[in-house]
DNA sequence: TATTTTCTCCATCAATCGATGGAATACTTT
DNA sequence: AAAGTATTCCATCGATTGATGGAGAAAATA
């Protein structure tokens, strides 16, 4: 059960690791319910047996595959504010927009997994979900719209919120998008980096209306 | 099954329409995998049978769920066109992101019906999935974004799509976004409308940068 | 009232689901 | 080689799933 020093647990090439892969690509695919153990073994080739042996039962199974996932989008943000240090504004949000695209364009079953639970009930409460908020911290902080003390307000977190939900509903809803507006993978790819910067940049860079209508604080009108 | 005059068929009160509303619910919150027939039929309080009498198989009544709850977003849409006419832009993206959202605040299984579909494996291939990209160009016409002779562009329906994502996200994560920033839902209803006023005021509103980070045709930069 | 049609429920089906016990194999250690 | 451990597979379990046939009740039609 336990491994004693458990060196490189979850490798791409141990069965644990292959498992995982494995499940979080079905799992993101069909959702919790529409995957079934069974698809996810087949999707590996090993029996089912061999799947209960190293992961237990679904339940534990999903939360290793959110975990997992989770983690790997922390990392990534870590490499974008990285490759953002320093530079203006509208040229950061440019590059994080580009490579979170070009991240999530290659690990689809991430955007879909996390947009997922958001939307399903909140039954598989992991407490690791409290560090999607300190994601939003973090990038709030590196954007420049902390407070002074370095807190991040509600308002803040929840704009940086729909900003990458955003990026996640575009990410994840390719296959449906790209067959209405009728374009091949790259061009959707190439269309949807667009939209992103259209919408986010204005926003987040301080291009907003003389007296905007109803935001935030100034909820008076001309 | 081909009801002679077929009046009122789909009604509150008749049990062909007390069925399709409970599935609209059940599909919306357990998604179509998660979601059981008998679930459906326990939430109307008949049995399984009755179920099968009105509506066909899982898939044909999970298809009528869809196309009724597109009905609903399109009256509703028409009816936010009507409201926002000849005023001024900024004010017409103020009240429509304001009825938008309380539109799905009151009827959250739509943003979740909706958002399922674009994430899930594109396998329901509904032809009434045209309607959307109508809805889009509609939308992109009543703002103004429409080219000379009435068409509407990709990267133009892109973005409108983005926008409409954006405010079903927002809409459809509310469980989990609410326990995330520790929010009652009156409060996070009001932060969801600002963030989206946020984020989309100044993009659809004409408020870009000088010289946009590689938006649209402009990708020169300086 | 008699008859036909429409509707609802009970019982049940095969298929599939998550999950387990135990035999057989592969690997490590002695 | 022998003993012990770690891993994989086969067979199977009970529960739940989508789906159906047929009996009976309710309503409409004659």
């Amino acid at each position: 059960m336990a491994t004693p020093l458990q060196k490189a647990q979850n490798d791409r090439d141990s069965m644990k690791g292959r498992i995982l892969e494995a499940a979080r690509r079905v799992f993101g695919l069909y959702g919790f319910h529409g995957a079934t153990m069974r698809a996810i073994c087949r999707e590996v080739g090993i029996d089912i047996s061999t799947l209960y042996y190293h992961w237990g039962e679904k339940d534990d199974l999903y939360q290793a595959v959110i975990i997992d996932a989770t983690d790997c989008l922390g990392r990534w943000l870590t490499e974008v504010e990285l490759a953002i240090k320093g530079k203006p504004l509208v040229r950061r949000m440019d590059i994080a927009i580009d490579m979170m695209c070009g991240f999530l364009a290659d690990n689809p079953e991430i955007s879909r997994l996390i947009l997922q639970r958001y939307m399903s009930d909140t039954r598989h409460q992991i407490s690791f979900d409290r560090r999607v908020p300190g994601f939003a911290a973090d990038i709030a902080r590196s954007m420049g719209l902390a407070e002074a003390d370095g807190t991040v307000s509600t308002s803040t977190k929840t704009r940086i919120l729909g900003m990458m939900m955003s990026i996640y509903s575009f990410m994840s809803g390719e296959n449906m998008l790209r067959s209405m507006l009728n374009l091949d993978r790259e061009a959707y790819l190439a269309e949807a980096r667009d939209a992103l910067k259209y919408m986010l940049i204005p926003a987040f860079c301080g291009f907003q209306p003389p007296v905007a209508g109803t935001i935030g604080d100034q909820r008076h009108e001309h």
